[in-house]
DNA sequence: TAAATAGGTCAGCACCATTGACGTAATTTC
DNA sequence: GAAATTACGTCAATGGTGCTGACCTATTTA
């Protein structure tokens, strides 16, 4: 009658899912039901394709998103600081270290201290970091001119506040807009 | 007088940039110059908050984006073989077969051979596996709703067409659209 | 009966992210 | 001027997601 006290307690089942739970479910979730998924999968599928334009290019260098990203706000903010770089980003610096590590070793990118802080290590591209943010961005630029290639300036405007809505709950993400300007206020 | 014939291969410098590809660069990408950034920065930033939602409730079940959407796509069209996600997927049955493993053992999916080809192990979502889908999407579909919330129906013609445009180089994509009537032709 | 197909699995590797802990140099604060 | 804070670097371990290659079973088709 050894170990009897373990049979009634719940986290030693392998399981705990109830019967009717793992009741099977045939009928599909409808594309316009009381969930709209149609915005959902456009919205996979075509960042899947954004983002690929630039794969392909990477892998010739040896790189991954996580370097194109690095090199991109380097180039379009030449000088920022490490601290600035993961707040855009989003991410720790144990995480950047390592592509940032392969971008400085590489030459594409350099560090200089910082005039009046000289803890500070910013960042700027370097001539060849230059041309690879510019050839990766040709790639997405390529696809984004192609599917608006048909649509107006008047149409432009909901496109850009969708996307603007979408991204705007963070604040690093809106001052990057203000400071920027991205934005269709005044075409010309 | 040995190795002497190793001095003068390039291969084996360890860093073969030149000195005019490492000279630095101080003037920042513009926003608006010969490439157009706008909609290359909008849809990182709109992408990565679209993405966070579902990921918090995912980090609850001990899951990733990669369960995410065999469970999304499993639960829009159940029944479905393993071919057939690895091809919306475009991943290798090997990178499906971990994720799988664990929706199938934790009871969100399972597995029912075919009828007519009894090799197939068609997908079907389980009760636990809907109610999770329903959950992540109203996630996503709630802060869509929000960033549309002053669309017009007529705006959100553009919106769709830009996605789908930028989604449709691949086939398996447009036809997971035509099949579930992704569209905006006729709201009404 | 032999070949092709649908799928599973094992092993190893790469990439990108995480947390935690610790170190150094420069700047601020008291 | 000493102490605390800040900016950044780094080491170690871990997890998630993808890949290729190889090999396996069961089933269907030729």
């Amino acid at each position: 009658m050894v170990l009897t006290y373990l049979m009634d307690i719940p986290a030693l089942q392998s399981d705990p899912t109830s019967e009717a739970d793992r009741t099977v479910v045939r009928d599909p979730l409808p594309t316009q039901g009381s969930l709209d998924f149609r915005v959902i999968e456009l919205f996979f599928f075509a960042y899947r394709e954004f983002t690929g334009d630039a794969d392909e290019i990477l892998i010739r260098y040896g790189f991954g998103r996580a370097h194109h990203r690095v090199l991109h706000f380097v180039n379009r903010d030449p000088g920022l600081t490490i601290a600035e770089l993961l707040d855009i980003l989003q991410i720790t610096k144990q995480s950047l270290s390592r592509v940032l590590r392969q971008l400085l070793d590489e030459s594409f990118i350099c560090q200089i201290p910082g005039d009046e802080d000289r803890r500070q290590r910013r960042l700027y591209p370097t001539q060849k970091g230059r041309a690879l943010a510019v050839e990766l961005s040709e790639a997405q630029v390529r696809r984004i001119e192609s599917a608006l290639a048909k649509t107006s300036d008047e149409d432009m405007r909901p496109i850009a506040a969708f996307l603007k809505a979408m991204a705007s709950d963070r604040e690093s993400a809106r001052e990057w807009f203000e400071r920027k300007d991205i934005s269709w206020k005044d075409p010309e």
